[in-house]
RNA sequence: GCCGGGGUGGCGGAAUUGGUAGACGCGCCGGAUUCAAAAUCCGGUGAUGGUGACAUCGUGUGGGUUCAAGUCCCACCCUCGGUACCA
C-alpha cells in the first residue's frame, strides 16, 4: 500500500482471487432477482479491437453494477465463430477455418480475462461447435415441418472469373475483390425462411419494448415498412394473365400513363426473348451488385416493350416498360406510373418522353406546377371523371371498391420487409439439414443423423462452394426411398446462429434438448449491449426466432431482449477504426502499459455509450492520472484503515448535526454527487457517472488531511466507501483492492449499493438565478421556506441588478421557476 | 436514393429534458518542486473590446415560437451507421 500504483500486479492479483473464489459461478439463488446481462458475442477474428473493449466494458459496468444492487447475475460469453474471414484465410494462408477460428478464440479468451470481466465462463460457447449448431439443424427441420421454410431463386453476385458467389462487401466498384471481374446478378436456389408470416407481430410488439432506444424501434418499423394500398390487375391485351401492381395512392389511378415492371418480372423475361434491344438492356442492368443502395442511386433507365395493358377503368391503352429501378422484391415487381404525382415516375417520363396527367391539385386551392416537377402531397382529385373532387380518403375508398367490384382489385396489406434467405454458398457455417433425392424431392435430414458436421478437410481451391467438391459429404442415401441422394452443400446465413444464441448459453453444455429449465429461468435477457450497426438486421432476426421458439413450445417468452444498449463506433480521426484504413489501436499493448482499468475508465469516460467514441491517447494518459491520483489519496488517508475499525457498524454518526457549516457543506455534495451517480447508471449514461466520481474525490481532497476532528474522519469514511463503491463496476480492480486494504467489510463487489441520506441534503436556503429580460443578472441566497411575493421583494431590493431596474426601466412581468430561477421582464419607461 | 443518429471552446464531452451554456477531463499558459527532466502539486484558460469593474457576441446554416431555445417548430448543409450475402 505504500507502493505507488501497479496496475499489473495489483490487477493480476485481483483476478486471481475472484477466480479463486469463484465468485463469478452461477448460483441458483431464489431469495434474489435475476438478472441477465448479454453483450452481443464476437467474432473471432484474431485480437480484440476497440469496438469489442467498449462494448464488452459496457456490459461488464452493468453487470457488475446490477450485482452490486443485489440481483443474481448472469453474464456469459461466447464466439459467433461462422463466417467468411475464417473461409478467406484459409484460402491465404492455406489453414483450416477449424484451426484458426479456435486459435483466434484462444487468443481473444485471454485478453477477455486480462479485461478482468466478470463472465461466467462456464457458459461459454461457440456456434461452430457441432454440439451447438445441431441444434440449429434440428430447429430448421422443425421449421421446414411447419411449412416456415420454402426454397426459390434469388439472385446473386456471381463472379464469372472466380465462379464464385459473392458477398456484397467483396464487391468493390462493381467488380470481384479477387479477380477484378464485372460482377454479374445471378439467380440460384435458395431457402428462405418465412419472417413475413410474422410482420405484423414483429411491428406491433415494438410498442412493448419500453426499455429499447427509440430510434430502434423506428428503424425496425420502416424496415418492416407495412402500407395499406391497393392491389390493381391491369388486363394484359393479347393476354388472359392480368399483370398485378400495387400502390398506395390509388386516388391518383386516373394518372397512371404507363407501367413500369422489374427486369427479373416473368413478363420482361418473355419479351426479352423476342426482342434482341430488350435482351442486351436487361443484361446490361444485371452487370451491378444486388445491393439496394447500388439500385436506388443508379441511373434509371428503362426500355419500352411491345405489350400494352388497359386502364382498368378507361380502358385506355397503357405502354409497358421495363425498368431497372423496379424491384421485383418488392410488391409484385410491377408499377403503375402516375408522373405527376410521384417524382421517380416524373423524372422517367421527362426522359423517355411519356405523358404527364395531373389529376390531384392542392386541397388549399394553389396550383402545383407539374412542369417543374411531381406534386406528390395528397390533395383533391381533378380530370378523375366520378371521382372529381374527392380527397385522398374518399378516392381510396370508391377507387378501391369500384376495383372490387368490377374484379379488378382489391385492398391489401404490403410490407416492404422480405423473407430471409438463409443459404450462403460458402464452407464455413452450418450445413443445411437437407437431402435432395432425385426421387422424392427435397428432405429433411432423419434427427438421429444430426448433426450433419462440417467436413474437417476440403479443398478450397476449386470452384464453387468447397462442400460441392466434396462426394463423402454430398452423396448419402435418401431417408424416404433408400436411393443414391444428395446433401444441400450451402451452409446457414451466420445470422441465424446469433438468432438464438442467447437462450442457449444458460444450458450450452445440454445435449439431450435445445433449452432446458434453466433457459427459462434466466429468459428475458435483462439488459442486451452491442453495436448500433446491429439496429435492424440482427435485432430483428433475434425478435423474429424467439417468436419461432416460443411457438414451438421451447420458449415462454414474446421478446428476447427486455432493455437494448446501442453503443457507438469507435473512431480515430473521424473514421471507423479498421485494419484497411491502419488506424487500429491494440487494446492488449494498452492493458499491458496502463492496466485494464486505465482501459476501462478511458472507454467509458470518454463518450456517453450510444454515441461514437474519438480515441484519444492523451485521454487514456488522464483516466490512468485520475487513478493515480485516487491511489494516492488513499494512501494519505491509510488512517481511515483505522477510523473504519471503529466506524464499522456506524454508518452515521448521531451527532452530525453537531458537525461545522463546511462539514455539512461538504457531506451535502458527496450526497448530490452520489443522486447524480445513481441516476447516471440507471440510465446507463456512465460517462458522467465517472465525471461525478472525479468531482467527489476533488470534493473529498478539501478535508484537511490527517484530521483529528471526528466529523472530519467520519466524512472520509463515508465518502470514501462511496466513492470506491461507485466505482467498482468500472475500475473494479483498483476499487477491490482499496476496498480491501482500507478495513472496509468484505469485498467491494458484495457491498451493499450506496444510498443518498436524506438528511444530507437539507439546506436551509436556496439560490436562485435572476435574470433580466432573460440574462444572468445575478443571483441571490433566500430562505428556503420563503413565499413568492417576499422572494421578489428581495429580488428587487438586491443589490447586483439594481442597473439594470433604473429609471428607464420598469418590471412588466415576474416569472419564478420554483427554487431555481427568476425573470424580471422589463421594459423601457415611455417618457425616457 | 431511402431509413436512423450526430454537429456545443484548441480536443472529448456536460447541461436531471424549455430556465445560470461550456460541468468533468484532455491540451495549452503561468507558478511551485528539481542540478535538469519526467512525475506530482497550485493557479488560469469560449471569442471580441476594455488597464479595469464590465460590455457585446456565442451551441452546423437560415427563419420561427417563447418572458426564456443547445433543447421546440420549418427549411437546408455537412458527417456517421444501416440498406437484406461484412459481422
Amino acid at each position: 500500500m505504500n507502493d505507488p500504483y501497479n496496475p499489473k500486479i495489483l490487477e493480476k492479483e485481483a483476478q486471481a482471487e475472484w477466480d479463486e473464489k469463484q465468485i463469478f459461478d452461477i448460483k441458483t439463488d431464489s431469495s434474489k432477482e435475476k438478472f441477465y446481462c448479454l453483450s452481443m458475442f464476437p467474432y473471432p477474428s484474431g485480437t480484440l479491437h476497440m469496438g469489442h473493449v467498449r462494448c464488452y466494458t459496457l456490459a461488464d459496468v452493468i453487470a457488475r453494477h446490477q450485482r452490486m444492487l443485489g440481483k443474481n447475475v448472469l453474464h456469459p460469453i461466447g464466439w459467433d465463430a461462422f463466417g467468411m474471414p475464417a473461409e478467406n484465410a484459409a484460402i491465404q494462408n492455406n489453414v483450416p477455418p477449424t484451426q484458426w477460428t479456435y486459435d483466434n478464440i484462444a487468443i481473444m479468451r485471454e485478453q477477455f480475462k486480462s479485461l478482468g470481466n466478470s463472465y461466467n465462463w462456464q457458459c461459454e460457447l461457440a456456434t461452430s461447435d457441432p454440439k451447438y449448431y445441431r441444434w440449429e439443424q434440428w430447429f430448421f427441420i422443425q421449421l421446414f415441418n411447419k411449412d416456415l421454410v420454402y426454397k426459390k431463386n434469388a439472385l446473386v453476385n456471381w463472379d464469372p472469373v472466380d465462379k464464385t458467389v459473392l458477398a456484397n462487401e467483396q464487391v468493390i466498384d462493381g467488380r470481384g475483390w479477387r479477380s477484378g471481374a464485372l460482377v454479374e446478378q445471378r439467380e440460384i436456389a435458395q431457402w428462405f425462411i418465412k419472417i413475413t408470416a410474422y410482420a405484423d407481430e414483429l411491428l406491433a410488439d415494438l410498442d412493448q419494448l419500453s426499455g429499447w432506444p427509440e430510434q430502434v424501434k423506428i428503424m425496425q418499423r420502416n424496415w418492416i415498412g407495412r402500407s395499406e394500398g391497393v392491389e390493381i390487375d391491369f388486363t394484359l391485351q393479347n393476354s388472359e394473365v392480368p399483370i398485378q401492381v400495387y400502390t398506395t395512392r390509388p386516388d391518383t389511378l386516373m394518372g397512371a400513363t404507363y407501367l413500369a415492371i422489374a427486369i427479373d418480372h416473368p413478363l420482361a423475361k418473355q419479351a426479352a426473348q423476342q426482342n434482341k434491344n430488350i435482351a442486351a438492356f436487361i443484361e446490361s442492368c444485371r452487370k451491378t451488385k444486388v445491393a439496394e443502395a447500388e439500385l436506388a442511386t443508379q441511373e434509371k433507365r428503362g426500355i419500352a416493350t411491345e405489350l400494352t395493358a388497359s386502364h382498368p377503368i378507361t380502358n385506355e391503352p397503357l405502354p409497358i416498360w421495363i425498368a431497372n429501378f423496379v424491384l421485383m422484391e418488392y410488391g409484385s415487381g410491377a408499377v403503375m406510373s402516375v408522373p405527376a404525382h410521384d417524382q421517380r415516375d416524373w423524372e422517367f417520363a421527362q426522359v423517355y418522353n411519356l405523358p404527364i396527367k395531373q389529376v390531384i391539385t392542392p386541397a388549399d386551392g394553389s396550383q402545383a406546377d407539374i412542369q417543374q416537377s411531381a406534386f406528390v402531397d395528397k390533395g383533391l382529385l381533378i380530370n378523375s371523371d366520378a371521382f372529381d373532387g374527392m380527397n385522398f380518403e374518399q378516392a381510396f375508398h370508391a377507387i378501391a371498391d369500384h376495383l372490387s367490384q368490377h374484379n379488378k382489385g382489391s385492398r391489401k396489406v404490403n410490407y416492404r420487409l422480405r423473407d430471409w434467405g438463409v443459404s450462403r454458398q460458402r464452407y464455413w457455417g452450418t450445413p443445411i439439414p437437407i437431402i435432395n433425392c432425385p426421387q422424392c424431392g427435397q428432405l429433411p435430414v432423419p434427427e438421429d443423423q444430426l448433426p450433419v458436421v462440417l467436413p474437417e478437410h476440403v479443398d478450397f481451391k476449386a470452384s464453387g462452394s468447397p462442400l460441392m467438391s466434396n462426394p463423402e459429404f454430398v452423396n448419402t442415401t435418401c431417408p424416404q426411398c433408400q436411393g443414391q441422394a444428395q446433401r444441400e452443400t450451402d451452409t446457414f446465413d451466420t445470422f441465424v446462429e446469433s438468432s438464438w444464441y442467447y437462450a442457449r448459453f444458460p444450458c450450452a453444455d445440454q445435449d439431450e434438448t435445445m433449452f432446458d429449465e434453466r433457459s427459462q429461468y434466466w429468459l428475458p435477457v435483462d439488459h442486451y449491449v452491442g453495436g448500433i450497426e446491429h439496429a435492424v438486421l440482427h435485432l430483428l432476426y433475434a425478435r423474429f426466432f424467439c417468436k419461432l421458439l416460443r411457438d414451438a413450445g421451447l420458449v415462454q417468452i414474446d421478446e428476447p431482449f427486455k432493455n437494448l444498449l446501442t453503443q457507438g463506433m469507435v473512431l480515430k480521426d473521424g473514421h471507423k477504426m479498421s485494419k484497411s484504413k491502419g488506424n487500429t489501436v491494440a487494446p492488449e499493448a494498452l492493458i499491458k502499459h496502463y492496466g485494464a482499468d486505465t482501459v476501462r475508465l478511458f472507454t467509458v469516460f470518454a463518450a456517453p455509450p450510444d454515441q461514437s467514441l474519438e480515441w484519444s491517447d492523451q485521454a487514456v494518459e488522464g483516466a490512468y492520472r485520475f487513478l493515480k491520483r485516487l491511489w494516492s489519496f488513499a494512501q494519505t488517508y491509510t488512517s481511515i484503515k483505522h477510523i473504519n475499525s471503529v466506524y464499522k457498524a456506524r454508518k452515521i454518526h448521531s451527532d452530525w448535526h453537531k458537525a461545522s457549516d463546511p462539514q455539512q457543506k461538504i457531506r451535502r455534495e458527496i450526497h448530490l454527487l452520489l443522486g447524480k451517480a445513481c441516476y447516471d447508471y440507471e440510465r446507463s449514461q456512465f460517462n458522467t457517472v465517472v465525471s461525478a466520481c472525479m468531482k467527489l474525490l476533488n470534493c473529498l481532497q478539501e478535508t484537511p488531511v490527517h484530521s483529528t476532528d471526528q466529523f472530519d474522519q467520519l466524512l472520509t469514511h463515508e465518502g470514501f466507501s462511496i466513492l470506491l463503491r461507485l466505482l467498482a463496476p468500472i475500475t473494479p480492480h483498483i476499487c477491490y483492492k482499496l476496498w480491501d486494504e482500507l478495513n472496509f467489510e468484505g469485498m467491494v463487489i458484495d457491498a451493499p449499493w450506496p444510498q443518498v441520506i436524506s438528511e444530507a441534503l437539507q439546506s436551509d436556503t436556496v439560490e436562485y438565478v435572476i435574470q433580466v429580460n432573460g440574462k444572468l443578472r445575478g443571483h441571490i441566497e433566500i430562505e428556503a421556506t420563503t413565499d413568492d411575493a417576499t422572494i421578489i421583494a428581495q429580488v428587487i431590493a438586491c443589490e447586483p441588478i439594481q442597473p439594470y431596474l433604473i429609471e428607464k426601466e420598469i418590471v412588466k412581468t415576474i416569472i419564478i421557476k420554483q427554487r431555481k430561477l427568476i425573470n424580471l421582464v422589463v421594459k423601457p419607461r415611455k417618457d425616457s
